[in-house]
Order: C-alpha cells, then sequence, then structure tokens
DNA sequence: TCCGTTGCTATACATTTGTATAATAATGTG
DNA sequence: CACATTATTATACAAATGTATAGCAACGGA
C-alpha cells in the first residue's frame, strides 16, 4: 500500500492552515459536526497530524477562536487607523465598516456565537470574549472623544465609556442581524440606520456622521 | 436485577421536562457535551425514553430552540402588555424589563448564542431564529409607534421600522455583553444606558424615557 | 381486582469519536 | 550525496455516541 505523498510545511503555515480549517469546518458543521478527522480532511492533511500540533482537540479549537478574534478586532483598527481626518468622519467610517462586507458576513457571526455558547461551559472562551470586547470598547471610546470635544459635549471618561457601551451594542446587534441574512430587510440599510442612530445617541445635530457615508 | 421505579406522567409534561432538560444541559456543557444519555440523566430518565418522544436527538435538540425561543418572545410580549400608561413609559419598562434580570441571563444568553452558531448548518434552527426576531421587531414598532406621535416625529413605517431595527439591536446587544457577565462593568446600568441612548435615537427630549425608570 | 395499554427501563450494537503509537518519507545540512 | 531529523501518514484502540429493540411495570378502565 502506498501513502499518500505531502509537503513539508513550516510551522506556522501548518498551523494556521489547520485553525482555519477549523474554523471553516466549524462554520459549515457546527461544532458537533467538526470533528478531528473532518478538519483534517478540510485541511487535506492526516487526521494524527493535529496531534503533532495541539496536545488536545479543545486546545486547537481555543487557538481557533483566539486567531478568529484577533483578525476581527485586528481588521477593526486598522478600519479605525485607516480613517483619519476630522473626528466624525473616522468615527463614521469605523462603524459603517463594521456593517459593510466583508465584516457583514455569516461564516463569522455563526463562529462568533458558536463560541459565545462554548463561554459558559469553559473558562477558556470567555476569556478570549471579553479580551475582544474590552479592545473593541476602547477603539470605539478613542473615536468618541474627540466627537464629543469638537462637539462642545461632555467628554469625560464615564461618558465616554458609556456612549461606547451603547454604540458597540448597536453595532454589535446589527451586526448580527445583518449578517445572518433572514432577509426581513436590505443589510444595506445597515451603515445609515447606525450612523442615524448613533448622532442621536451622542447627541449631535442631524448629518454629523450620516454625511459621511460612502457608498 | 431490580427496575429503576418510575412515574408515568402524560405526554405534554415529560415532553417539556424533557426539552428543559436539554437547555440545561446545552447550556451548561455545550452542544459537544449534550448527550443523549446526560440529557436523560438530567431529566431522571432513561436514555431510551427519548426515542419514545423524538425520532432523532436532533429533533428533541431543534424543539428546545423553539421552546426556548417561544418562552422569551412570550416573555417579552406579555412585558409589553402589562406596561400599561403613557407611551414612554411603556416602551421603557419594555426595554428595561429586556436589560435586567431575569432576561439579563447567562443561561438565556449561551442558548441563544449556541443554536445561532447553528444556523448556517441546519437550515430549520435559522427559520426559529426569523420568526422569534420578527416578533420582536414587530413589538418594538408598535410601542415606538405612539411615542412618536406623542411627540410630534414622524411615524411613518418606514420611520418605526427602522428605529425598531436600531433599537433592537441596543437590546440584543447590551443584552448579550450584560448577560455574559464578563466584569467589564456593572450590568445594572444598562437600563439606564439603553434609555438614554434610545432617547436620542428617537431624537426625544433628554428624560423622556429614563425619567421612567423604576428601581 | 384484574388486565390490557403503553410509558418507561434496560440492554445491545454498529459508528464515530479523541487519542496513542508505530512506520515512513520529505527536507535541510554536512 | 548520504544521512539524521522530524513533519507527516497510517493504523490501532478504548470510550462515547446515536439508534434499535425487547421486555417490564404503572396506571386507568372494566
Amino acid at each position: 500500500m502506498t501513502r499518500k505523498s505531502f509537503e513539508r510545511l513550516t510551522e506556522d503555515v501548518r498551523r494556521t492552515a489547520l485553525l482555519e480549517a477549523t474554523l471553516d469546518v466549524v462554520s459549515q458543521d457546527g461544532i458537533p459536526g467538526a470533528s478531528v478527522r473532518r478538519i483534517a480532511l478540510k485541511a487535506g492533511v492526516s487526521a494524527g497530524l493535529i496531534r503533532h500540533y495541539f496536545d488536545t482537540k479543545e486546545d486547537m479549537v481555543r487557538a481557533a477562536y483566539m486567531y478568529l478574534m484577533d483578525g476581527l478586532t485586528m481588521r477593526a483598527a486598522e478600519m479605525a487607523a485607516k480613517a483619519k481626518g476630522q473626528p466624525e468622519a473616522s468615527l463614521a467610517r469605523f462603524v459603517q465598516a463594521n456593517l459593510t462586507k466583508p465584516s457583514i458576513s455569516e461564516h463569522a457571526v455563526t463562529l462568533w456565537a458558536t463560541f459565545i455558547g462554548l463561554n459558559k461551559s469553559n473558562a477558556g472562551y470567555s476569556d478570549v470574549h471579553r479580551d475582544a470586547y474590552r479592545e473593541f470598547l476602547e477603539i470605539l471610546e478613542a473615536l468618541i472623544f474627540p466627537v464629543l470635544r469638537a462637539n462642545d459635549r461632555p467628554d469625560d471618561s464615564t461618558t465616554c465609556r458609556q456612549l461606547a457601551i451603547a454604540m458597540n451594542g448597536i453595532v454589535d446587534g446589527l451586526w448580527i442581524e445583518g449578517s445572518l441574512a433572514h432577509g426581513l430587510y436590505d443589510s444595506a440599510d445597515l451603515p445609515r440606520i447606525a450612523l442615524h442612530a448613533c448622532e442621536g445617541i451622542m447627541r449631535l445635530p442631524d448629518g454629523s456622521l450620516t454625511k459621511h457615508l460612502t457608498l
């Protein structure tokens, strides 16, 4: 019997490939369907190899979760950095970016939700979520502060924090429903809906944020 | 060998008990840990009985999901009905109720997220989510409309709908983070944060909703 | 009080699972 | 080009899983 020919990859490349295969399978078949064998098949690799990179299946799944959330928050931070200019434009672009593709994605929401569902049964997962959430809040706060200052609104840290919590809530909520593509409305409206709401939340004049909407 | 003694229950009672045991186990151990045997153990019943009530395990899990969402939206509708009086008070109480116990619940959020995570892999689940979401939107719209009218704000159906989408987003987003109890802030602040935000979203005078906060 | 119905237990079984280990071949280094 | 290293395949195995089925016992109607 002849063996399958294979390619030796560097540790990082193979490891990342395994993590991405894990996310693909979990997203497609759910946690119940995410067996070691199916993940290995997706990665084009024999099942035994997984134990060469991860001590246990759960280690791999948790690593995949961290990989996912790191990617999401990193992209969010990049979008925030890219949106330089006036404060309102930066904030608007950040919100808009989170509510358009590729952020709007059934794949990502499915995974995000799946892992939140594991929060309670496994302490490791809740740490990952909390860290990602905190980071997102910090990014939002940093974007909110200059907008408040430029508009002569109260900009103390408590206010910033509470506005960030509220605006993160609306972005998250719309991100979820928009990504699930249930057909109840056109998710192309979401950026406008969100920005109009954020204007109100921050008590800014109408149009302050929505006028920065880009097609 | 002596058999376990047991009690014969009516179909509905036993069925409901099985559904609740399913939700308990899924919430506590996640889908991976939710084996037929463990669910039966939780329900105080032998494993074989499950097949007497459900053709397959997946049937049971899906039924449990519907049972969960029915309960959540029914409670939401009850809260909306109970909150009679001026329009602002009704809306405020509805939002507050969704952001305090028992709605704020790690158990409920964990389950909600777990099943969203199965949306993609199994069409049946996404139907349940969509129906529950639509119902929630309709309740919110019905609460929003009289508030707009009483405040001489535009109250056409498009406006109502978009406000409902935005406000559902913020309620959902805060509900999730508040329930996960990650310790980043005190979730007792959430009702005030949400109502203050909703005032802004609807362009109501400050205090219109927050003054109806009850301790 | 008996007895049939059927809710329920108990057991069996083939599959799938995660993990462990031995064998092999791709690769870089001398 | 030989050779050691180790990434990778292949196989094995016990445990857990979903499902099927045989038979017991609780309860209601006669």
